[in-house]
DNA sequence: ATCATTGCAAACTGTTTGCATCAAG
DNA sequence: CTTGATGCAAACAGTTTGCAATGAT
């Protein structure tokens, strides 16, 4: 990883200026920590990984560069189940895989007959026939492999 | 539908009283806002409809009530994609049909082989058939009937 | 020299809490 | 009369903004 990083940080800084921004220091850390990670991380969580990285952002500057980056394309802001705003680097539209025990979330895509999934009306005279369908979003849950892992550490030991 | 209020009181009364809390006005009134217009409203919006209804209430104990009937399952809690907290009577799982122009949003069932889509890895190295699966939930996202009206007026007049 | 960016502090929004008052069983 | 509910005001968390200092072109 560590071995293309300057190359990344030039990639990263064309990115930036093709957008109309100048590629500051914080700007590329930020999408290097996004990019590394593939993480969604609330704004806290970023300015604590980013202080962890070296020297540490100021909270104005990190909302700041998260509206930039996000009015410009480069990163995608959305609100996690938790209700806590996050951002994606992957700006392409895509699923969620998210853990139901520790929260993580993964983008994935989704293999299957999507087209063939219809709303359903739950009411009575709740017309669904006559929306203009569009993208299905899916939200896949379940528990990931080192919850599960957890899980059978803490049954196991006591058979 | 103000045919069987009387009826509906008692009936939500019981179904408090049942989990624990005193019946009082101000739950009858969220209660019954939500029963009969099926809305997701946040804190604010429920405190206007409140208010045009009658009396108002404070909001304080507004926030406290949502608090009590979510964690007694009477209503649901949960974030919508604006990022705002909306509260939910269907307390039953179930997918979300919305309106981007205006954000409406509708719960709604689904037709269609649901169990056959699986998630799949968008980076190398992620490995997603360790994770133990669980329930999918859906968003369909599309334009309702109003808004399709809406736009269709602003086109023709010109033509 | 100019204009974008930084970062402090203050403002603001949505939500929760302490507490005195009030009302229901 | 005891316990839960109300509602004001204060506290709080997350986010945005005004503005002076700084940095990049």
């Amino acid at each position: 990883m560590g071995v293309f990083m300057a190359c990344e940080r030039e990639h990263l800084t064309k990115r930036i200026e093709e957008r109309g921004l100048r590629a500051t220091e914080a700007r590329c850390r930020i999408l290097e920590l996004l990019h590394e990670t593939h993480q969604h991380y609330t704004p806290e969580e970023m300015l604590e990984a980013l202080r962890e990285r070296g020297r540490p952002l100021s909270i104005a500057t990190l909302y700041q560069n998260l509206q930039k980056l996000s009015e410009t394309g480069l990163i995608a802001r959305f609100v996690g189940p938790d209700g806590h705003t996050r951002y994606d680097v992957n700006t392409q539209p895509h699923h969620h895989l998210i853990c139901k025990i520790c929260g993580r979330m993964v983008d994935v895509g989704v293999t299957g007959p999507l087209g063939s999934l219809r709303p359903r009306a739950l009411f009575e005279g709740e017309d669904l026939d006559s929306w203009r369908l569009g993208e299905i979003h899916l939200e896949f849950h379940g528990v990931c492999p080192e919850c599960q892992a957890r899980q059978a550490d803490r049954e196991k030991p006591t058979a």
